[in-house]
RNA sequence: GCCGAUGUGGUGAAAUGGUAAACACAGCGGACUUAAAAUCCGCUGGAGGGCAACCUCCUUGCCGGUUCGAGUCCGGCCAUCGGCACCA
């Protein structure tokens, strides 16, 4: 038998015959602004996928669940009187292809045409309704021709006073030099330490590291210096926080982008240098959260790297330095010569090891003191790598009474803890409760031993002389305890700060350093800016060149700068980039070279959404009015911007959340500046966000070729079609939840459309279909129509919430229905399969089409895509009876069928009457009966 | 360690504070068939009682609270998954 004959509904025949039938007529075909079928009077929706790499393994069914949601809602959309746009794409310049290039020598261009090629196919059997003409692909040079003019706009810009970006000539015309305005460029150069990875031959952003090793190919990166192109994405953290308040994405991504962000609030402290008991004009400027614990502050650190190490380490030890203090034996001698060995042992750590080490502290004494300010004690001054270059300013001072990791540090060297904050009393009776005070509280001969806990029983945060005894205990025996104090509490030890809570007393000491001008209140980031260079080959080159030791950029009118062709993509071994081996591509000029590095795979994403919008425009990166249009849905394309209605112009986006630090926030960065330059309309490239959740194997793990539990899409299509495949993976659950794939619940819903298909054919004893005789043309009973107008009203509701599961399930109904009437309306099955429509357009289109071979009339006359979504009747919906349940104590005890226009009171008397409520109300008297019309009596004795 | 999400039948799941388990999968039984597949119809959370129609009790990770009524709201705990992690 063939598998053909097994074949429930000839799926295999009509899907590739309606794509085809789709392609032909354009039917998805969006026109913008200007064009001469452009309707103005209709709303926008712009419903956005993510633009998919196109990798050498084809399309994962990962891939098609986002993309069948988007489908759904964009031709629902154009159903419901939108103007849909709808594209897709490539993310096409990366690793994978320059690799494969490596090892065979096919030019990345070549594969990845391939690859494009195969996906383009895949994505065409699933019926997509993508408007194909506005395909972009990143590689091409009429669309990085513009992903180099935005990095030119990035090199031409800076950040003004008002946090906004303005064009570099402003700074030329008030008379800035060279350097100051190199200083500021949204796109600098940078001598900074960077993420190399040898493996790669390539440095990493931040972003890209992942436990010290590449979030492609896992392998080891090491920190070192290089000179590379930065971008200043740091001069925009603050607005990155604050605009995601009006964004409808999920809170968890607002949240993982603010924490990498990391905004925290506190003050930058001047400390004065005391070598040797000297004073010294040398300052070192400390970044804390927590300027109300200045004067527990017993010992400062220094990163290994900071500068000022080598200014002020001394010359040989101070007197009675503890041999703990001096690192290892072999580099005891002097300060100096302890500190090197200690960078030496710094440096040999990948970040791997220092991060698996993070529990033991180490460190050594640089023989300096600095004073702290508040109180001019002299403190020591440590370097240890628990304390980062790239965080605040590279130096803490340390708080051990108060800090979790300057208490380990400090217990660890024997260095002073003076606790400065009061703790709750939890906190002591948690920590502390064994501990034993010995006082001599009422002048008695003997000294009376309480514990901790007993001191807590007797009321010791309320009683003050026993509340200063507890403290006066903390204060001696702070470092006895097993844990640092970080919580916030009312100041003490702290001279004018003293009884204040700990947010008074931040605001205070901050006012006491700025009026003694030791210090300032500052916000710091965690976030760093961007690099922005790779040592790759299939990247877009930079639109930049060399001369005199100064870069300058080419001109626009040389856009687009194509990469050289090569015939060697091997990676130097070194960090000279593959571009270097093109030497005639290289020289630009007599005397000017051209800048060597490529972008990374994020520039062409940055963008793309915009240039969808007009995607054939070869004058401008997208045209003013589509671009208006899309992203703000105003034809006013004369006037400015006034009232947006959202800042947002992408209507969804959908995709997966490991983009969550990375794409969406580096989109988010550009969109910004081009907004500010007047390039776009709106502050945010995208308004509403949803995740759809990974899809596992059917064995509810991640699916891998190596656990062979990988499922490909073709095989599903090949065997149920495309409409099964697309219904399947919106009826698995939720759309972002992560779900386990399942073949039987594949077959599930292709029964469910088989029986779809005989709603309207019938097949005889040779195999062949016809339409079904029991379809007529004949009004819905009423029944049916019910059932009809509920699942009209349900799918178009859940489609709005992106429900789709829950959708499927009301057609399944529905269809079950139909398929229990004897004759088949065939108008109301047309209505059903226009519902259907967005979900299935295959088999919808196709039965509509041979409902209309027999009735003409009845059935829509083009694609059902073009048709209008039907409205329910409501009155369909109302019943003449409506069934209540009957409570006793909240008990369901009984149901009855109860008119629609029945009364609270009527219901209420039913109820009473009911031989099951009386029999459990036992003779007692109804304390209170509460009557929820249409729905429940709740009698309560 | 910190932050976030999730926890409901054998499975995927559903349920504006109002009949827990819709819809589907798997399983069981029946019809059709020489037979099988396909299709159609029915049953299917647990315990107990009844010849039976049916009845009673229990059940949404655990403990408590609010409410006439809680899967849903509040407080505490546990488990799983995801993210961040020496960020001063």
């Amino acid at each position: 038998m063939s598998s053909e004959q097994r074949k429930a509904f000839p799926f295999s025949e009509f899907e590739p015959k309606w794509q085809g039938e789709w392609e032909a007529k354009k039917a998805f075909r969006t026109p913008n602004p200007g064009d001469a079928d452009f309707d103005a009077s209709k709303p926008k929706y712009f419903v956005l996928d993510m633009f998919p790499y196109p990798s050498g393994n084809g399309l994962h069914v990962g891939h098609p669940e986002g993309y069948t949601a988007t489908d759904i809602i964009g031709r629902f959309k154009k159903m419901s009187g939108f103007n849909v746009l709808h594209p897709m794409g490539w993310d096409a310049f990366g690793l994978p292809a320059e690799q494969y290039a490596i090892k065979t020598g096919t030019h990345p261009r070549v594969t990845t045409e391939a690859n494009v090629a195969n996906f383009t196919k895949q994505l065409k059997s699933l019926g997509f309704a993508y408007d194909w003409d506005r395909e972009v692909n990143t590689t091409d040079p009429g669309y990085f021709k513009w992903t180099q003019w935005i990095f030119l706009k990035l090199y031409n810009s800076y950040v003004g006073d008002d946090g906004k970006a303005h064009p570099i000539s402003e700074l030329e015309a008030q008379g800035l030099s060279r350097e100051e305005i190199d200083h500021r460029r949204l796109a600098y150069v940078s001598e900074a330490p960077v993420n190399w990875c040898p493996q790669l031959g390539t440095v990493l952003a931040n972003e890209e590291v992942v436990d010290g090793k590449s979030e492609v190919g896992g392998f080891p990166v090491e920190r070192r210096p290089m000179r590379q192109w930065m971008l200043r994405i740091t001069a925009y953290a603050q607005r990155l926080i604050d605009e995601l308040d009006g964004l409808d994405w999920p809170e968890s991504i607002k949240l993982l982008q603010r924490n990498w962000i990391g905004r925290s609030e506190g003050a930058h402290v001047k400390f004065e240098i005391s070598e040797c008991g000297t004073r010294n004009a040398e300052c070192i400027t400390v970044f804390t959260t927590r300027p109300d614990t200045l004067f527990g502050a017993t010992y400062m650190v220094l990163a290994p790297e900071h500068p000022l190490v080598d200014v002020i380490a001394a010359s040989e030890w101070p007197a009675n330095t503890p041999d703990a203090w001096k690192g290892d034996h072999s580099a005891l001698r002097t300060p100096h010569s302890a500190i090197e060995h200690y960078r030496k042992q710094t440096a040999a750590k990948s970040d791997l090891e220092r991060t698996e080490l993070a529990k033991t502290k180490s460190g050594v004494f640089t023989g300096a003191y600095a004073i702290n300010p508040v109180n001019n004690e002299r403190i020591p001054i440590w370097i240890a790598d628990y304390v980062l270059m790239g965080y605040g300013t590279g130096a803490i001072m340390a708080v051990p009474a108060h800090d979790e990791r300057d208490f380990e540090f400090a217990k660890k060297f024997k260095i002073p803890c003076i606790p400065v904050v009061t703790p709750h009393a939890n906190w002591f009776a948690a920590h502390a409760s064994e501990f034993v005070i010995t006082t001599n509280i009422e002048n008695s001969e003997a000294d009376l031993k309480w514990t901790v806990g007993e001191l807590l029983k007797q009321g010791a945060m309320t009683r003050a002389d026993l509340k200063q005894m507890l403290l006066a205990f903390y204060t001696n025996n702070c470092a006895a305890f097993k844990v640092a104090y970080s919580d916030e509490g009312v100041a003490i030890n702290s001279g004018f700060l003293d009884g204040l809570t700990t947010a008074k007393a931040k605001e205070e000491a901050i006012k006491w350093l700025e009026e003694k001008g030791l210090g300032k209140g500052t916000t710091n980031f965690k976030l760093r800016d961007w690099l922005f260079s790779r040592q790759r080959y299939w990247g877009e080159p930079f639109p930049i060149v060399w001369e005199n030791g100064q870069h300058r950029s080419i001109p626009e009118s040389e856009l687009p700068l194509l990469p050289p062709t090569l015939e060697d993509f091997k990676p130097t071994g070194t960090p000279e980039p593959p571009l270097s081996k093109a030497t005639d591509w290289v020289q630009y000029s007599a005397t000017a070279k051209r800048e060597l590095n490529t972008m990374p795979q994020w520039a062409g994403s940055c963008w793309y959404y915009l240039r969808y919008c007009d995607a054939r425009n070869s004058e401008r990166f997208v045209g003013v009015e589509a671009e208006r249009y899309w992203m703000t849905g105003s034809t006013d394309f004369k006037s400015e911007i006034s009232n947006l209605k959202s800042p947002g112009g992408v209507d969804l986006y959908v995709g997966g959340t490991e983009h969550a630090v990375l794409h969406l926030l580096y989109a988010r960065f550009w969109h910004k500046v081009l907004f500010d330059l007047g390039y776009v309309s709106t502050p945010e490239p995208f308004q509403r966000l949803v995740n759809q959740g990974l899809i596992l194997g059917e064995d509810g793990q991640k699916m891998s070729k190596s656990r062979g539990n990988v499922v490909n899409p073709d095989d599903v299509v090949r065997e149920y079609g495309a409409d099964a495949l697309r219904l399947y993976e919106m009826f698995m659950g939720p759309l972002e939840q992560v779900k386990p794939w399942s073949m039987k619940g594949v077959e599930g819903v292709y029964r469910f459309l088989a029986r779809v298909w005989r709603l309207v054919m019938e097949v005889d004893d040779e195999g062949v279909w016809s339409i079904s005789k029991a379809l007529q043309d004949v009004p819905a009973n009423k029944q049916l129509t019910k059932a009809l107008h509920e699942t009209i009203k349900k799918c178009g509701e859940d489609i709005e919430k992106l429900s789709f599961n829950t959708a499927i399930s009301q057609m399944m109904v529905c269809t079950n229905t139909f398929t229990g009437a004897e004759v088949k309306p065939a108008g109301a099955i047309v209505t059903f399969l226009k519902v259907l429509s967005p979900f299935a357009p295959h088999l919808a289109e196709e039965l509509n089409a041979q409902i209309r071979a027999k009735f003409p009339n009845l059935a829509a006359p083009g694609f059902l895509s073009d048709e209008t979504w039907p409205k329910y009747d409501p009155a369909a919906l109302i019943e003449d009876e409506v069934e209540v349940v009957f409570q006793v104590n909240g008990k369901l005890r009984d149901k009855a069928r109860v008119p629609i226009q029945a009364t609270k009171e009527e219901i209420e008397k039913i109820a009473l009457a009911s031989a099951r409520v009386q029999e459990f109300m036992e003779g007692k008297p109804a304390k209170k009966v509460i009557v929820v019309p249409g729905k429940l009596v709740n009698v309560v004795v």
